[in-house]
DNA sequence: TGTATCCGATACATTCACGTATCGGACGGA
DNA sequence: TCCGTCCGATACGTGAATGTATCGGATACA
């Protein structure tokens, strides 16, 4: 069992390790993809044996889904973050740069996501999970949009700010499968910015500076 | 070898056993995810030993890759019949039907190039490949665009047809991310639909049928 | 500082997938 | 029908990765 019901005694050496494992993990799957990747490898990158492994996961699919989890769990605080920062009346190219700083910067994440992306696809639980990040990021470009702007300067194809917001992840993901693959990041956070202002602004008003 | 280098005689149980094992790993692959696909299951998938597998073909990501090319190939030929439908003047929903049928109908499929793309992501010869095949279809997209309506029906802020193409596949890829989660095909086409229509309609008139 | 507990390293057995080498039968041309 | 060639099945050796069981040292607490 890795999850230890006993008592307290949840001890000091035990989550260094665990965190140590999950780091190196992260780096190993960046770098291989989780199909390629063997417990020993992850054991070695951390500079532990695989007792430790054993000692804290059951299996690499559970250290897995304990990496996504923690990360998503971060990356989505840092969006909110992004999303709270200016004032009542949102500055969409502004807000649209400081989110696609966080969302599309670091490359390890957006493989290690995809390859989440890949596993979630065929098991609807671990599907749920995803979906649930994604709602919750969602919810939050919802909300924003909605408080800060009036319905009304919306396109009305896209519906409420719900749908807006459902437009502007569908644009993110599709960004990212280019990025994934051309590996231009700045093209890529121009090109997304070029997207979203055209969701989002009735007409497409105000191009980004070039 | 896998490749006969040898004069003709390019036999025709060959090419039978081939198709088999591409059709049988096709189904393995979409099922289970390249990653965790062995060369013999592929082979009892197809009623094949190892024998024939190592006969026609090096390694298990020789196979994937041939595979990949071939199924490509024919999603880019339907594609292009749908676009090459109605005559010179462009009927923008009804065209979007036709293509999103093809592009979004099998999950397989959709499953096959996720991981396919995983794979390109991490080997940038393999994503040369994945990056030709999707500028064939975005020119598809870009020549069709540009051929019906005059530039100035497409909103500004994506640029010329190429860039509106863009903007297509990026929507696209976006809504396969979120179909590959929610399983919902109906309500990926609808949504397509309606992203589409906003992204290449000035300020998205004309919504299609609830 | 002493000690009971916890943790991770090591050694082991086992399973699994791989790649090769060889062989018998199928195929296609005369 | 016969025969040379080709193809795919079988058997084998090999290496890797897995999971477990055990042991020595570290750690936390008195």
């Amino acid at each position: 069992m890795a999850v230890k019901v006993t008592t307290g005694r949840v001890t000091r050496r035990r989550a260094r390790t665990r965190a140590n494992l999950l780091d190196a993990a992260f780096a190993v799957f960046a770098a291989k993809g989780f199909g390629r990747v063997s417990i020993e490898e992850v054991c070695e990158a951390a500079g532990y044996s695989r007792g430790a492994f054993y000692s804290n996961f059951d299996s690499l699919d559970e250290l897995f889904f304990a990496l996504y989890r923690e990360r998503a769990e971060l990356i989505a605080e840092q969006v909110s973050g992004a999303l709270a920062l200016d004032g009542p009346d949102l500055d969409v190219p502004a807000a649209v740069d400081r989110v696609t700083e966080v969302l599309l910067l670091d490359r390890d994440w957006l493989l290690v996501k995809t390859d989440f992306l890949v596993h979630a696809a065929r098991d609807p639980a671990v599907a749920r999970t995803l979906l649930e990040h994604r709602a919750r990021l969602r919810r939050a470009i919802a909300d924003r949009l909605a408080r800060a702007s009036g319905p009304a300067t919306l396109p009305a194809v896209l519906g409420d700010a719900d749908g807006a917001a459902r437009a502007v992840v569908a644009a993110y993901d599709g960004v990212t499968t280019q990025l994934l693959l051309d590996r231009d990041v700045e093209h890529a956070r121009a090109w997304l910015g070029r997207l979203l202002t055209a969701l989002l602004t009735e007409g497409g008003s105000t191009p980004l500076n070039p």
